[in-house]
DNA sequence: TGCATGATGTTCT
DNA sequence: GAACATCATGCAC
């Protein structure tokens, strides 16, 4: 397969809701002891740091929420509801707190392996459907937060994928959360069968 | 087909 | 001690 080339930390470096919309349509690969998982991104979220009362940074920085103030282009991995791993992507230059989460993709290299990580018997559309998901599919934890994203040298890398037209792109209000609900930060590729939630709300 | 609910741990009040 | 950027299951309709 054909691969794009690394995206540059200058594409990070920019309003995570800029980013957020740029990150469709981009390859998200990480390698593992047992090969490597690439998946095409087809739904993000924007998250604004300390303006944003949905963000983990909104009250300042913390133990967790402190990958989010440094250097863009790097891994914000977290755990929620006490099971679920969760992939960012840090934006906007070092002291601001910004993050794109990805919400959805679809697995293009590595299926078989991506599988093995996910409960038996969940295929394809829905493998890498959901935050958690997505993180379970490429075999993400603690050990992968706060990695550079833009170095061949890393785990964890992001490649410039096919260009998404505008025409493609959906625009919504943010999915799961309890506050700012209504800021309309959530993006996805319109008719992709991968995005989250597909089969309940379809706005 | 669709909603309500339980599992489960880290973080912050 | 409560909240939480979730998912899968089970039961109702």
């Amino acid at each position: 397969m054909r691969r794009g080339a690394l995206l540059p930390r200058g594409f990070y470096a920019r309003p995570a809701d800029v980013v957020a919309r740029d990150l469709l349509g981009c390859v998200v690969e990480v390698d593992g002891p047992d090969g490597l998982v690439a998946v095409r991104v087809v739904e993000t979220e924007a998250y604004a740091g300390e303006d944003d009362p949905a963000s983990h940074a909104w009250r300042g920085r913390t133990p967790r929420s402190g990958v989010m103030f440094g250097p863009p282009g790097h891994t914000y991995v977290y755990f929620s509801y006490g099971m679920h791993w969760a992939l960012n992507l840090v934006c906007e230059p070092e002291g601001r707190a910004a993050a794109v989460l990805l919400r959805a993709g679809e697995v293009v290299e590595g299926v078989e392996l991506a599988a093995s990580r996910r409960r038996p018997g969940t295929a394809m559309p829905r493998l890498a459907s959901g935050p958690a998901n997505l993180a379970a599919c490429l075999g993400l934890d603690a050990a992968s937060n706060g990695l550079d994203v833009t170095t061949t040298a890393s785990r964890v890398r992001v490649r410039r994928g096919s260009t998404t037209r505008d025409d493609d792109v959906r625009v919504g209000p943010r999915i799961g959360i309890s506050r700012a609900v209504d800021v309309p930060w959530r993006f996805r590729i319109v008719g992709d069968a991968h995005v989250s939630g597909a089969g309940r709300l379809n706005s």
